[in-house]
DNA sequence: ACTTTACCCTGTAAGC
DNA sequence: TGCTTACAGGGTAAAG
């Protein structure tokens, strides 16, 4: 579920938590396939000692700088959530690890849905963040570099959008906004993108980003779904979605319906007067 | 190398 | 109220 604004967003919130510098003391699992790494025998058993150094977001991965030179990765895909609690859980109906500090602390990883991953890597390990492509809000994408990586690609640009090891941190919402933003056609082929185009996408994306991390990401609805930030808080972005869920409601710039399509599995919101193939 | 498809899971909301 | 269906912001593996 969560974004590069809302995954951005709960880092900061675990910075501003006085986490750096302490040491986990233990760990639960109670969805054992939670635990992704491929060969860490027992987290639980590999956890307890570790100091935390440095908290940051790559892509859509939390990443937890660890003592030891170890790396604890999180990615909440599409329904996970973090809590800071007093104790170990009592009580979470979806808690599928839980991370205990020396101070008595404990991180929980709530996940209704499963989809949620948690990786412990020892330093030169295969990692998840060696696929991932740039970052959307550093000078790493720039024209020059979408122009090379969309080169030849037939795909639709949302298709490419959303693919990680090109843009790293772009889901389906911000997707939807920036290509809104940048007058796009989502089914528009990756290279048929002019120069223009391309200047007008990479700007969007930038804007759509910064924008949401502004308003510490987006909420939609009330169901469990949703996305919280650290220990339920919501977000604020919610009211400048210019297309997304918004179908068959005017465009904020032509007043024309908005409409609803599939691409690449997921919903596609655009407007078929303003995003012209 | 790139693109498409099936699949992983549970919860919520809408329609009947 | 209860049942059924569609939908959900994530990604992978395998096949084409």
């Amino acid at each position: 579920m969560p974004e590069l604004p809302e995954v951005e967003s709960i880092v900061r919130e675990l910075n501003q938590a006085d986490l750096i510098g302490g040491r986990w003391s233990g760990a639960r699992i109670y969805w054992p396939r939670t635990v992704a790494a491929p060969d860490a025998p027992d987290l639980a058993a590999a956890v307890p000692g570790l100091g935390i150094e440095r908290i940051a977001r790559r892509g859509k991965f939390i990443v937890f700088e660890l003592t030891q030179a170890r790396r604890l990765l999180i990615h909440l895909r599409m329904s996970g959530r973090l809590s800071l609690d007093k104790g170990w859980p009592q009580c979470h109906a979806h808690a599928r690890l839980a991370l205990r500090l020396e101070d008595g602390r404990v991180l929980v990883f709530l996940d209704p849905r499963k989809f949620g991953r948690v990786w412990l890597l020892a330093h030169g390990e295969p990692s998840p963040l060696d696929a991932l492509g740039v970052e959307p809000l550093s000078p790493a994408l720039s024209v020059p570099f979408l122009t090379r990586r969309l080169a030849g690609r037939t795909a639709a640009i949302k298709t490419l959008l959303l693919n990680q090891t090109l843009i790293a941190g772009v889901g389906n919402i911000y997707a939807d906004e920036a290509l809104w933003e940048a007058r796009i056609h989502p089914l528009a082929p990756g290279a048929a993108l002019r120069p223009d185009a391309m200047r007008r996408l990479r700007r969007a994306l930038r804007r759509v980003l910064r924008r949401a991390l502004r308003a510490d990401g987006t909420s939609l609805g009330t169901g469990k779904g949703n996305f919280y930030g650290l220990n339920g808080r919501p977000g604020r972005n919610q009211t400048n979605l210019k297309v997304y869920r918004r179908t068959r409601l005017p465009c904020p710039a032509c007043a024309r319906p908005i409409e609803r399509i599939v691409v690449a599995q997921r919903s596609t919101h655009f407007c078929p007067h303003c995003q012209k193939r």
